[in-house]
DNA sequence: GCATGTGAATGATTTCACAGCT
DNA sequence: AGCTGTGAAATCATTCACATGC
């Protein structure tokens, strides 16, 4: 009987792990490499290949001894084990620079994350048009996130305004909200948050730099 | 003879978390708050106090005995322990969609971040006017970056271009370089990356999210 | 009494090293 | 011979629990 890979003990630090592996594949893929080691692996991205193999035994087992891994069977099943082996529907809220930057973006759409829809609350900018999309009223946002099912938020505005707009997606049934607006959100349990905050990126630059 | 704090066992995953100490007493001084002690910030940040001082005290003794911590004392503390507690000059490669919006972010000036320039390498892009500053024909990057001594480069290109534009920067003397665009970067040693991949930061939602 | 700062204990993650398969 | 998958060892990080000081 295999075993079954259990997801429980999946350390959190692997799952981003995992995301790199898959970008190197498809541009390997891309590439015309149709067979690699885990060890041609750890070279491309600078990491130990030990980590690589036991990251994926925590999905299955995806190789084949003394040969190495199929790039393309890996990827689909990379895929899999990250969710974007399907279509994810993804609404952005906050029109302003960030936001249609976001709308507008194409790699989302390659990767399955489809944008469906853009909202705002300021009147200036509702009406306008961003990437094939007419920016919505923030009041039409929870009956619209309920009807068309959506399962991904990405918040883009102010910090002032990121709770309350949180609280709406929560609403309308969201089950996973990406923030980049600087401040800790607050929801219920069973509602993921990806914090990501671009002053803290470079942050994490300036401490390395500090003192050179 | 006091400790004297040695960074060489700042546990990795501190630094981040640092900067998050650093956002919540900026929002609490706004609060008007001017103390606080560790669990109040862990109640804040859902965290454990003993983190938050064992972090604290990576970098000194920053707070008092029975009583707290200074939020203004602290927020001092730690912007210098995070290297914003000066001006960094930074440019921003590629005058896309995104590469647009990270100029006009206003954020980054808050934290003492100062985009000095944008460069682009399409003729239909050079010469518009981005928040501000005129976008830079990217021949003009080397000279620009030596002269102005601009110690970080945020990358905004495609997958195809990053690598070399990563090589231009490093060219120029640039110390850190965050990266948007979803490919590894090599680079020299004593140059410092951050890589940042808006589709892998959606993963970490669709890992959690995709059997519910 | 209250909260910090920190060794010591626990827990998590990474790396080693090798059995097992091709 | 070459490379995966994985227990066991080594390293790294978090949490406990308490001495220290206000």
């Amino acid at each position: 009987m295999p075993k079954q890979p259990d997801r429980t003990n999946v350390p959190q630090v692997a799952v981003p792990r995992m995301a790199r592996y898959l970008r190197l594949l498809q541009r390997l893929q891309e590439e015309g490499v149709s067979r690699i080691s885990s060890r041609q692996m750890a070279d491309r991205l600078s990491v130990n290949a030990a980590q690589i193999r036991k990251d994926l035994s925590y999905f299955g087992e995806f190789g084949v001894r003394g040969v190495g891994y199929d790039v393309a069977y890996l990827i689909s099943r990379l895929s899999s084990s990250l969710g974007i082996d399907r279509e994810w529907k993804m609404v952005i809220i906050g029109a302003g620079q960030l936001g249609s930057a976001l709308a507008r973006y194409r790699g989302f759409r390659e990767e399955g994350f489809d944008s469906i829809a853009i909202f705002d609350s300021d009147p200036k900018v509702i009406g306008k048009k961003v990437a094939n999309h007419i920016v919505r009223p923030i009041s039409e946002f929870v009956p619209f996130v309920r009807e068309n099912q959506v399962q991904i938020a990405v918040i883009a505005v102010t910090a002032e305004s990121a709770a309350e707009v949180a609280n709406l997606a929560v609403e309308g049934g969201v089950k996973g909200i990406l923030n980049f607006a600087p401040v800790q959100l607050k929801v219920d349990p069973g509602i993921f948050v990806n914090q990501l905050d671009l002053s803290t990126e470079l942050m994490l630059l300036t401490y390395h730099l500090r003192d050179e």
